[in-house]
DNA sequence: AGAGCCCCAA
């Protein structure tokens, strides 16, 4: 029996359903060899499973080739472009569409502010909604919703909330649409009032409901409010739900609960790549780097194949070990996975072995990448800075924007770390005349950068002038002040700078205790140092690494109080380095003190038999004490 | 035809 139409229509659905393209392929040879090729409904649902199949040129050629079209094959051809990342084409479909009189429908608006969306195109956005209201279609609540996500990706969380404000109807996507809005854009209380507003209204709380309040949970890093969702995504069921699973375990890692975020990964039913991906992240982003590795050796054993974002994480925890060979192992998986043509995994590689210290690599990487982004331009000009290379640094920076790259404030912070490296005053100033002029001098890690420049270039009123007019603070530009005034000798400006941080309520870490470490050398109060050393376990819960204890002996030195300084370093909870034994090598010389000088050095030369430095002190004090002697 | 989870540069 001849198949008619409607079966083969039928048909094709299935494959498309499928992904069975070799058979859709069939079907399509059936189609022409019956006669049927020239009927829209047929072409239509050839596109579809084209599209469907992954095979765009497929179903761009059947749209070209169709004798008539009608509204329903334009939809088909432009969500065929967006399904396969075809964004611009989608969007050029859409033009030509209106150009050759057809009046798009719903569908067709949909899928155009899809492609807007996932490109950030604001300018076509806008276009887009004008032809909304002109058609009639502003009050459509799917239109509607696809307008709020446009709005919210393309960063006018205004524009979202008036469109969502305006709705006559809406459901719980338009809800959730409207929370995933809020918290792209730096509103997560937002999202969370909306997720009570909702529960007021009795608008149903679906699994992705849950997820954007954990999302805006994770934003706030929001433990207790966390934990109070979880509770009701367990009273509701949706506990074993892998994408609510998934969310959790991200919550928990940014709410630093590695504890939880651990529970909830072990108890889920089911895991997919995302699963894996997350609990990953969370590991390194909780100071676990090695367990992060060890789940993602864990994972392949396991028969997943990692992704793009798993070999970003896990680059991501090498770099934080300074593991170069897991490394290179991991970039020989990427190049196996045929993942290296991705611009997060190129940018996670440059930084990777940009903090294992192999430049050379970075830049290979780089020089390799078919296509670059500011973060990619970003990472490598960090890099260099690492790397002692600041000159190339500020050569990278000059290139990218002759490529046609703007800066934005992670790289005006890279560009001002060469400055402060090179103390290079002058273009450290020629850079924040840029960071004013792109609006970008306000943003706390541009504002830190530039504290840091002028501390490091010697020029503190300039550092302490933008810090005083930094619109928000956080921890890390705190210490960075505290450090400029200690460096270039305001060693009780810096005090006090400690005890207005904490009025505002910050909690000092290791780096800030560091730099007033560092001024009290400056200003020579041993007993003041003594004091902020104890506090550190005492009073703050921290505790001292090696660079605390050679402030603390370097303090001690100076004020020679060299048996107190040798005490302290016997009392050193870590094997002591050789560096340790140096300072107080250096300090006996100063001070002539040859006996203890002598102890210093044997131990120096204990842990590092060739050490010059400790040869060429040692020989200073012998010659010393001769001189004394004669 | 609409919403959600993991992700690169300080």
């Amino acid at each position: 029996m001849k198949p008619n139409h409607v079966t083969l229509v039928s048909a094709l659905d299935a494959c498309k359903n499928k992904a069975a393209l070799e058979k859709g392929r069939q079907i399509h040879a059936a189609i022409v060899s019956e006669g049927y090729g020239g009927q829209s409904v047929v072409g239509n649902a050839l596109i579809n499973m084209y599209a469907k199949c992954g095979s765009l040129d497929s179903a761009r050629n059947v749209f070209m080739g169709m004798p008539r079209r009608d509204v329903i094959s334009w939809n088909a051809v432009i969500s065929a472009c967006t399904l396969n990342g075809h964004r611009e084409e989608a969007l050029d479909f859409f033009d030509r569409m209106h150009g050759e009189g057809f009046k798009p429908d719903e569908v067709t608006f949909v899928c155009a502010l899809d492609a807007c969306a996932s490109l950030a195109a604001i300018e076509k956005g806008i276009e887009v909604h004008a032809a909304i209201v002109e058609s009639g279609y502003e009050d459509h609540m799917i239109v509607a919703t696809s307008l709020v996500k446009m709005y919210g990706k393309c960063g006018k969380l205004d524009d979202a909330r008036s469109v969502f404000n305006r709705m006559p109807k809406r459901n719980k996507i338009s809800w959730s649409a409207m929370m995933s809005a809020c918290n792209q854009n730096a509103c997560p209380k937002e999202a969370l009032n909306l997720f009570t507003e909702m529960q007021h209204n009795r608008i149903e709380q679906d699994q992705v409901a849950f997820v954007c309040a954990l999302d805006a949970c994770a934003i706030l890093a929001d433990l207790e409010q966390g934990h109070k969702i979880h509770a009701a995504i367990v009273r509701e069921g949706y506990e074993d739900h892998v994408v609510v699973g998934n969310a959790l375990v991200n919550m928990y890692g940014k709410c630093r609960s590695l504890e939880d975020a651990r529970n909830v990964f072990q108890r889920m039913p089911y895991r997919d790549v995302i699963s894996w991906n997350a609990i990953i992240a969370v590991c390194s982003q909780n100071v676990q780097s090695r367990l992060a590795l060890d789940l993602y050796d864990q994972m392949r054993r396991e028969g997943f194949k990692p992704g793009a974002v798993t070999f970003v994480c896990a680059l991501e925890a090498c770099a934080s070990l300074v593991d170069l060979e897991k490394g290179q192992e991991i970039h020989g998986a990427i190049v196996h996975g045929g993942c290296d043509g991705e611009i997060i995994v190129g940018t996670a590689l440059i930084n990777m072995y940009g903090k294992c210290g192999i430049l050379e690599d970075a830049r290979n990487v780089f020089n390799r990448m078919v296509c670059r982004d500011v973060v990619s331009w970003s990472a490598m000009i960090a890099a260099c800075v690492l790397n002692n290379d600041a000159k190339k640094a500020l050569d990278l920076f000059n290139q990218m924007q002759c490529n046609g790259f703007m800066p934005d404030q992670f790289t005006f912070a890279c560009a001002l770390d060469a400055c402060a490296s090179l103390a290079a005053l002058e273009k450290g100033q020629e850079i924040h005349a840029a960071t004013i002029k792109a609006q970008c001098e306000g943003q706390v890690v541009v504002a830190t950068a530039l504290v840091n420049m002028y501390g490091k270039c010697g020029s503190l009123e300039d550092a302490r002038n933008v810090f005083d007019h930094m619109p928000h603070r956080n921890l890390v530009c705190w210490n960075a002040i505290i450090a400029a005034c200690a460096r270039n000798g305001h060693g009780i400006e810096a005090i006090e700078l400690f005890k207005h941080m904490q009025c505002c309520g910050f909690k000092p870490d290791g780096a800030t205790f560091l730099s007033l470490l560092a001024a009290c050398s400056h200003s020579g109060t041993v007993d003041e140092a003594r004091h902020f050393f104890k506090s550190m376990t005492e009073h703050h819960g921290l505790t001292q690494n090696v660079e605390h204890y050679l402030c603390l002996i370097d303090i001690l030195g100076r004020a020679g109080h060299l048996k107190d300084a040798e005490d302290f370093i016997n009392d050193m909870p870590y094997e002591k380095e050789t560096r340790v034994w140096l300072s107080l090598l250096w300090h006996c010389q100063i001070h002539g003190d040859m006996e203890r000088g002598i102890r210093a050095a044997r131990h120096a030369l204990n842990s590092d038999p060739r050490n010059a430095t400790a040869y060429v002190l040692l020989s200073n004090i012998y010659a010393e004490a001769g001189t004394r002697e004669a």
